[in-house]
DNA sequence: TAGATTGTTAATCGATTAACAATC
DNA sequence: TAGATTGTTAATCGATTAACAATC
């Protein structure tokens, strides 16, 4: 329950650092500043540097940052230094999409369980993963200690399984239908709008274009 | 090149006012409240009346908002009160999953092409959109005068795909590869990492174990 | 050593919240 | 009218930026 006090931009930034690192330490970089890892992220080198303070020193004045050992310590602060088992709820084209997508595995996250209410589904099996009948997702939360879901189902009953969700034990939702989800305290939501992102774009080029 | 001036945060929870007022259209209210948006989004009641207020007047004291009346005003302001063009470059999985995606039609926006360099997809048709080879994207950009765009590429081939559609004309980019862009003014990019997400939430849900 | 870059404090900036007169 | 709810201003809160001593 502690580190209710990280600002949420901090800990998104935390995201983008991370991927940065990965993406220089596949290039061969060894170390690197918090000025070239503010102008990859279009930020200042303050901002990197108050951010990380959160957490730690990492670097050494005069140097800069060890990209291998950063990464490390991201891992460990985001907690993907170790693999967490997540299960999805709702397995049409955008759930079928995330149960082949590779970056979820090399991220530390591995969706092993899947399920959907469709009787042409149950039982069917897409990138190794069985789909399996709604009645059986709280045995499965329970049993294998899952805590990470991701909600892949229709805006008017995604509030339905999330309250599932919460009662099997769930303590993290990934949400992608457009609906805004309650849950009790304890358990973290966040939501994925597809269209409200296009949204954003339109509104931008659309302005611009007056 | 105006309203430069909206802070993001707003025109972020401007969508998500948009999302709960169709919401409630299809539910049969025909009004409600800058109180009833508020709990429903888990803001407060003066935010919302204070976004609100970047654009105009849309309330009546005492009375509230008449659902139809600000949906129509929201999407004037989004500029989704038309149909966008957009297209998809990076037929993989989560492309196909995009394509076949019937959110983005419902919310104003119309995948009209899709591109990629594979040789056994190009020529194929997923969800009736046909996929093209990657020398015809600056074309159909330009005769078809197309704004937006979805990035669903390897990372590694991300940045080059959107310096093409920047040349190619194109004014707002929607990034799935986990990986920060770079564009020149006057081009809007707004980047969905999945993995971070979910990254988000193992720090809550890894902080509260401890 | 000289140059570079950190971690951190203080100053600035921007966003959220509270309060209330105006109005239906 | 009385009760409800808006739009808006002022007060608070929080996040970003600038600056710099410490250090490699």
């Amino acid at each position: 329950m502690k580190n209710q006090s990280i600002p949420s931009p901090v800990l998104w930034r935390l995201s983008l650092y991370l991927r940065q690192l990965e993406h220089l330490a596949t290039k061969g970089f060894e170390k690197t500043s918090s000025r070239k890892l503010a102008e990859a992220l279009q930020t200042t080198d303050a901002q990197v540097r108050k951010d990380l303070a959160y957490f730690g020193q990492f670097g050494r004045p005069g140097v800069g940052y060890r990209v291998g050992e950063l990464i490390g310590q991201l891992r460990h602060i985001l907690r993907t230094d170790r693999l967490w088992k997540v299960i999805l709820v709702g397995v049409g084209d955008l759930g079928r999409a995330l149960l082949r997508h590779k970056s979820f595995r090399r991220n530390g996250f591995e969706l092993i369980a899947a399920f959907d209410t469709s009787p042409e589904l149950i039982g069917s099996s897409v990138a190794g993963v069985t789909v399996r009948p709604m009645r059986q997702l709280s045995d499965v939360v329970g049993k294998l200690e899952i805590k990470l879901a991701v909600v892949a189902v229709p805006p008017d009953v995604a509030q339905g399984v999330t309250d599932l969700l919460c009662r099997a034990g769930i303590l993290g939702v990934l949400n992608f239908a457009p609906t805004s989800l309650h849950a009790p305290d304890g358990v973290t939501i966040r939501q994925v709008d597809l269209a409200a992102q296009l949204e954003q774009l339109s509104f931008h080029v659309g302005a611009a274009e007056d």
